[in-house]
DNA sequence: GCGGATCAC
DNA sequence: TATGGTGATCCGC
């Protein structure tokens, strides 16, 4: 398809549109879903359960409430009370409902609202709880109706008409009358039944979005939260009229990143993501463009699907600065038991652990490694982290490795038949009479016993409440200081001897178990009783040696500078390079100047980068040239906000490439023209001129890579790792190897903050028709 | 399969 | 200025 595009349709768009063609036809309004989503969720169930706090904000999310060890049970907590009253509303309307999390749900009622036509008023009658209900409620119900005549409805408030009750069942007035309420048969009542009921059963409210598909469905509830709901109406017209000027950041999907990126782009909104269908279709992996493609047409799942296994399972704890290797062992070993219990309760385990690391740069890293034999216990998780660990410590001596965070996951859970079959192995091998001491092959009371023992014993002080106990202490005889260069010495003295310490702990002759150990494989008897040696020894015996263990080696095999990546200069490098670059740049321009905090980050650049990323990914040495020059140049690269295309949007789909051309560059008059690649401003004012100068810069480096020449025109060399989204590639941008080498050094974090002061540059295409 | 990155909640 | 935790997914390699 991406090939059919480049080979020609996609310079004139009508690959896309045809694309487009056949999503329309195949577009499905018939399914009324309908998404519920509980407003300020933790804060109002805080509140409901704790009437003092009402009168105080509560700031949900926040670091007081996150970092508090009773985070999860309070969560849970709140799981178990909440969703059990959801749930049963929820399942009334459709019992193949689809929780997401904790606080948001979506269900399909098309088949309920069927059959409620045929339900009697009885049945639809709730009755208020005269505790729960506040007068404000009661007044809300008297509220009139905001019903628009477009087919796009919305009511900021449950009861927003004038739903029956009041005068028409005077016979029921002294108990019921005034007390109850009968909802209708549309989907609108539905709804507001659905919200009625659980702010009557929990005291809390939701808001809620109804939408031929899920995506419209979640974007809708949006528009009128607290305590609202809004509806699409099952036509085209009124789905696209939603999308019209909603926000791509409101698609779910569309993150900070993705947005930042389209920005670039000039788009903002959905309908410019459908204008711009053809420029995208060339800049983003197939992919990515049809997903554009389907929000920008409103196009999402018209079912729910069941809830997916579990794929991993991880535990991650941020903290201030650790850098003793020490301290660090002792982390990853708490954490390994966290997970280990939490991947007990659910009876799973896998193949792989990864061990993640941030280090005091934000920068994160994780490292990875799959056994042959799945792991659950803290022994078996830790046997594997901490090799891992390890390795990077080692990686960075004699240097400390200094980290902020550290998780561990674990993943490639076995499947029921997998786990089946594990288990019926090793009874049969149990049965023949082998006793065998070998956590890993062992299940049943014993090694759980070993589990329980020691994690018992190791868990009495947590990590960090022995830190503290350790810093109150040293704190009296030492200065802050010294115990940090105490540590220091400590770590720099050898991880290596640390690895050993920790494998003491390991060592099976701390446990309970038998200290004569049989191997499994070949049936020899083994003299180490080293729980690690073993079950190298069985996988050798299994399979020659664990599978993988990686370490990340450098192409160029320099070690040495993959370490110092971990652990960049950042400052120093920056002011470096932008030296560089000011030295390389065009003259007349200082790029480093107007995004004063970071040369790298500039949307020009970036965009540049996604260009040509794209194009080198696919190359098509023919008419590379030509299409890009076309499809960016033609396609309205930088589209004046509220040109009048916008305003035919998706309606005359045939001629979509007339009126795209036609709604090229058309700046304002007082605007200086700066050339989206090479940043430089242009003197001349004639579109055509400088039309022809961004050509020729484009060009300039779409030659110079196809003759693959190793220098890249200046201005590519600060451009930032490229962050797209699902698709562009990273880096390969930058063919000079030093430069690559830096770079890789950037965050995501630190170049998101950078990116953001950046933006305020005038040299940006988003600033550009400004 | 690994590692980096993005996203949702 | 100080920057959380968990799970999923995508993509290049």
């Amino acid at each position: 398809m991406e090939r059919d595009c480049l080979s020609g349709n996609v310079v004139t768009g009508q690959g896309v549109d045809k694309l487009v063609i056949e999503l329309e036809q195949s577009r499905n309004l018939s399914n009324t879903i309908v998404h519920i989503d509980m407003d300020a969720f933790y804060a109002a169930v805080e509140m409901r359960d704790n009437r003092e706090l009402k009168e105080k904000p509560v700031a949900v999310g926040s670091m007081s409430m996150l970092s508090t060890s009773n985070y999860h049970a309070r969560r849970f907590g709140v799981q178990q009370k909440v969703s059990k009253e959801v749930r049963e509303i929820l399942t009334e309307c459709d019992p193949n409902f689809m929780p997401m999390g904790l606080d948001e749900a979506y269900l399909n009622i098309t088949e309920h609202l069927e059959e409620r036509l045929n339900w009697p008023e009885d049945k639809r009658r709730f009755f208020f709880n005269s505790e729960s209900t506040t007068e404000k409620d009661k007044d809300d119900i008297n509220m009139s109706a905001k019903f628009n005549e477009d087919g796009y409805s919305s009511s900021p408030v449950l009861f927003e008409d004038n739903t029956p009750l009041m005068d028409d069942h005077p016979e029921r007035r002294d108990q019921s009358v005034e007390n109850s309420i009968i909802f209708g048969t549309s989907a609108e009542e539905v709804v507001k039944e659905i919200r009625f009921r659980i702010e009557q059963k929990t005291q809390l409210t939701a808001s809620a979005g109804i939408a031929p598909n899920t995506m419209l469905a979640k974007m809708c509830s949006d528009c009128n939260k607290p305590n609202g709901q809004c509806r699409i109406a099952p036509e085209r017209q009124a789905v696209l009229d939603f999308l019209k000027d909603l926000p791509i950041r409101k698609v779910p999907g569309i993150g900070k990143v993705t947005e930042k990126m389209l920005k670039a782009l000039g788009i903002v909104t959905c309908s410019e993501l459908y204008q711009q269908r053809a420029l995208l279709s060339l800049l983003f992996s197939e992919a990515s463009w049809r997903n554009f493609l389907d929000i920008s047409l409103g196009l999402g799942s018209t079912h729910l699907e069941k809830d997916g296994e579990r794929k991993s399972m991880s535990t991650e704890r941020t903290f201030s600065e650790i850098n003793t290797a020490e301290d660090q062992y002792s982390l990853c070993r708490e954490l390994c038991r966290d997970l280990a219990q939490e991947l007990q309760k659910e009876g799973l385990k896998g193949k792989t652990v990864t061990l993640k690391l941030k280090n005091v740069n934000f920068e994160v890293k994780t490292r990875a490694s799959t056994v042959l034999s799945a792991v659950s216990t803290e022994e078996e998780i830790f046997a594997v982290a901490k090799d891992l660990l390890g390795t990077e410590i080692d990686s960075v001596g004699p240097h400390p490795l200094r980290i902020r965070l550290m998780g561990v996951r674990v993943s490639g859970f076995l499947s029921e038949e997998e786990r089946k079959y594990q288990q019926k192995s090793i009874m049969s091998f149990l049965k023949s009479g082998k006793e065998t001491g070998f956590l890993r092959l062992q299940p049943g009371k014993s090694n759980q016993e070993y589990f329980t023992k020691n994690s018992e014993a190791s868990s009495r002080g947590s990590f960090f409440d022995k830190k503290r106990a350790a810093r109150q202490l040293n704190s009296e005889s030492l200065s802050p200081n010294e115990t940090v260069g105490e540590q220091v010495f400590h770590d720099r003295k050898s991880s290596a001897n640390f690895v050993e310490e920790t494998k003491k702990v390991t060592d099976l002759e701390n446990s309970n178990v038998h200290k004569i150990f049989t191997c499994p494989v070949c049936f020899e008897e083994q003299r180490s009783n080293n729980l690690e040696e073993l079950n190298r020894h069985i996988d050798d015996c299994l399979n020659g040696t664990l599978v993988k263990d990686t370490m990340e080696i450098p192409k160029n095999g320099n070690l040495r500078e993959n370490t110092i990546n971990f652990f960049p200069k950042f400052k120093n490098e920056n002011v470096d390079e932008c030296q560089k670059n000011k030295k390389d740049h065009l003259a007349g321009t200082d790029q480093c100047a107007s995004t004063s905090d970071n040369c790298s980050s500039n949307s020009t650049e970036k965009f540049t980068q996604i260009i040509s990323d794209k194009l080198h990914r696919e190359r098509q040495p023919s008419n590379l040239s030509d299409l890009a020059r076309n499809v960016c140049m033609k396609q309205c690269l930088f589209p004046k906000r509220g040109s009048q295309d916008n305003e035919d949007y998706f309606e005359k789909t045939e001629h979509r490439e007339e009126t795209s051309s036609s709604c090229l560059f058309e700046a304002k008059e007082d605007s200086v023209l700066v050339c989206p690649v090479c940043n430089s401003e242009q003197k001349t004012t004639s579109l055509v001129s400088f039309n022809r100068h961004v050509d020729v810069c484009l060009n300039r480096g779409l030659i110079q890579e196809l003759t693959e020449k190793k220098d890249y025109p200046t201005q590519t060399y600060h451009m930032e790792n490229s962050n797209r989204v699902g698709g562009l590639s990273r880096g390969q941008q930058c063919t000079n190897p030093s430069q690559g080498t830096k770079r890789s050094g950037l965050t995501t974090s630190q170049s998101v903050s950078k990116k953001a002061k950046s933006s305020n540059s005038k040299h940006t295409i988003e600033m550009f028709f400004k």
